[in-house]
DNA sequence: GATGTCGTTGACCAACTGGTCAATGAAACA
DNA sequence: TGTTTCATTGACCAGTTGGTCAACGACATC
């Protein structure tokens, strides 16, 4: 029945969480016109009608992703912290534990990434959204550098932030392929080993 | 011109190499029987015949890729190193820089990465690469552990190998997606700087 | 009540996909 | 030489895709 209408922002909203749906079940392979319009029952028609053409609404979708995946602002629970050097440490615990929580999350990021090297924009996107990640790391690593000046010396705020990216994203990533074989804890504990960190991990 | 024939062995090689070759270009998406077909100058009909489908194609072509990116035998290099500790540093820095050479093949290990996470197949592939993959890691990581027993409480082989794992492919990932701000030596420096081994690191 | 805006629909389209299959002919074998 | 084998081709098929568009009708405005 044509003619049920909607605001202009609801109904993008409602084809976005239906995107978003659908991405997180099928994949972005699955996430065809047809398939969204199903979910959030319009007609594919309709979902064009709103999103131009489908780069668009994977775009849109992509920012969602980002925005619960490389958020801006990780720094906020961590920045009452006094010593540099837990800050540091937290963060990187932080940021583990939730993207570890968050599988599906992960493996959607890890697609739209693989896309990002044959997608200009959305490689733009997801450039500017690593940046401001790591960027978060870099602050922090480098109030906790300046506590062991001259100690260790090839350490930078931008190469310690970009091997914590790796070591954040890769436990995720390796768990995505490997669930048997790779453990939380484990990780996080040898990680702490390596940095002579507390032999008993706080929880 | 039906009729040209070749000895089923020498075909597949060919089109294993085309495949290989599109895939490299266009990804996984690009990846057609079609295109396939035109590279090796044969008709797509003919792809079907050497694989009967295209599943069989393209975990063809996922065997040859892990070859090449989480090959076994990589402890070969370091194995007459004396030192274990030397040994763990420089496998890591072999793999780093092997992988770090080639970022197109990480690229399109990282779409066949993403593609696992909805086809069983490619899982338990990537699975059983990455698992011995990662028990080279483990093994050179054990006898490094022993060296020094007790001071590194909760560091475990495997999960120092999980970590190395996630550095290495950490680094080419994200200077795939943002080529700009990743620098090889920044980041090899600083882990070496967190680790605590030499200032200046052998190129 | 007449008018116009605009969200919605579904038929329709062209392009492309993986896959099938009868016909063809080169090579191996008898 | 005649027969068989089988790699090769290309027409063909059904299904799916993103995208277009005329028709429709709910709603606000006059």
């Amino acid at each position: 029945m044509p003619g049920a209408k909607a605001t202009e922002a609801t109904r993008r909203e409602e084809i976005l969480r239906a995107a978003y749906d659908v991405a997180l079940r099928r994949g972005i392979d699955g996430l065809t016109l047809r398939a969204v319009a199903a979910k959030a029952r319009l007609s594919h028609g309709s979902v064009l009608f709103h999103f131009k053409r489908k780069d668009q609404l994977g775009l849109a979708l992509l920012d969602r992703v980002l925005a619960t995946t490389l958020p801006p602002g990780i720094l906020d629970a961590v920045e009452t912290l006094p010593d540099p050097q837990d800050r540091l440490l937290a963060l990187f615990r932080q940021e583990m534990a939730r993207l570890a929580a968050e599988p599906r999350l992960v493996r959607l990021l890890l697609e739209y990434w693989s896309r990002g090297a044959h997608n200009a924009m959305i490689r733009k996107t997801l450039q500017a959204a690593l940046e401001t990640y790591r960027a978060g790391f870099a602050r922090v690593a480098e109030e906790a550098l300046e506590g062991k000046a001259g100690h260790r010396g090839a350490a930078t705020p931008e190469g310690v932030a970009a091997a914590a990216v790796s070591l954040i994203l890769g436990y995720p990533v390796q768990a995505m392929i490997d669930p048997r074989h790779i453990d939380e804890a484990r990780y996080l504990g040898s990680i702490q080993g390596i940095l002579g960190g507390p032999s008993s991990p706080t929880p």
